[in-house]
DNA sequence: AAAATAAAAGATAAAAAACTCTTTATATAT
DNA sequence: ATATATAAAGAGTTTTTTATCTTTTATTTT
């Protein structure tokens, strides 16, 4: 479904969300502990979602990452997109190239209401409700 | 979603049900030619299919492969689960390794549902039904 | 200003996936 | 029987993804 990097990615922008707020930042090194990703490749890709400002980002003693309300309001799909790219939005699920509303492949039209479904779950969910969420006790992240 | 070799696999497998029957059978020149797919790339997915019996072969002059309505019942799940095996099935959609119905991570409950649409798609969709509504010029298939 | 800390950047490495080529085995047709 | 056609098997190669390591830059603290 979604790419290792992708997966790391979500991970890593909850866990800034728990642990984090405009005077605490997260370093790489808590990150990865916290969400039992390796530490080097996490890095990457923080650098990656900081550079495409879904994260904010400190050097130096005390630095780290961490996000404000309007980092916090991105969705799973502002992920997704950022990391994976938008193929899951247009690709085809049988992977045929032209398949279209007119020229469809076998499953598109059943396929186009469950992606419908699929899309409106990665966009509705956003950060900061997983955060609320979780603090609430509604769920659980560290589970691996 | 799939991967490419799955992808290959089901258009492979979509061919091999409209150019064949129990008489004449289908070279992998032709399968690779018909669906676009690399030719020795192919040969090697039909390989597994043939192994695992969801197509059947016969090689020297006027071989090739072909399927009975035995493989012709197939459902894009059956191939799914021969090339990419049941990840899809088991996986949580955000690559936690412990969730599950008691430990759901946050988009769990959501997905459930999603995923047993989705499932069901691929689970109902049969090859023999592709063919006749192929057939009938209900979808197209070669359009890349 | 100097030292320490932490992310950014860049280079490298390992593993997996995608793809190609060559040889072998098996069935058919002559 | 022999030649031929075709899949099966096996051994590469290339590309992409995943992961690691090293150096540089920015910031803070002392």
């Amino acid at each position: 479904m979604f790419s290792k990097s992708c997966e790391y990615a979500i991970k890593a922008m909850i866990f800034i969300a728990q642990k984090s707020d405009d005077q605490k930042r997260v370093g790489v090194k808590e990150i990865a502990k916290g969400t039992a990703t390796p530490e080097h490749f996490v890095a990457k890709i923080l650098q990656e979602l900081s550079k495409k400002r879904l994260v904010l980002s400190m050097k130096g003693p005390s630095g780290g990452f961490y996000m404000t309300n309007k980092e916090l309001s991105s969705s799973i799909s502002d992920i997704v997109k950022a990391i994976d790219g938008d193929g899951i939005y247009k690709d085809c699920v049988l992977g045929l190239k032209l398949c279209s509303e007119k020229n469809p492949c076998p499953v598109h039209h059943q396929y186009v209401e469950i992606k419908k479904n699929f899309l409106s779950m990665i966009e509705t969910n956003t950060i900061i409700e997983f955060k609320d969420k979780l603090e609430k006790g509604f769920f659980y992240l560290k589970n691996e």
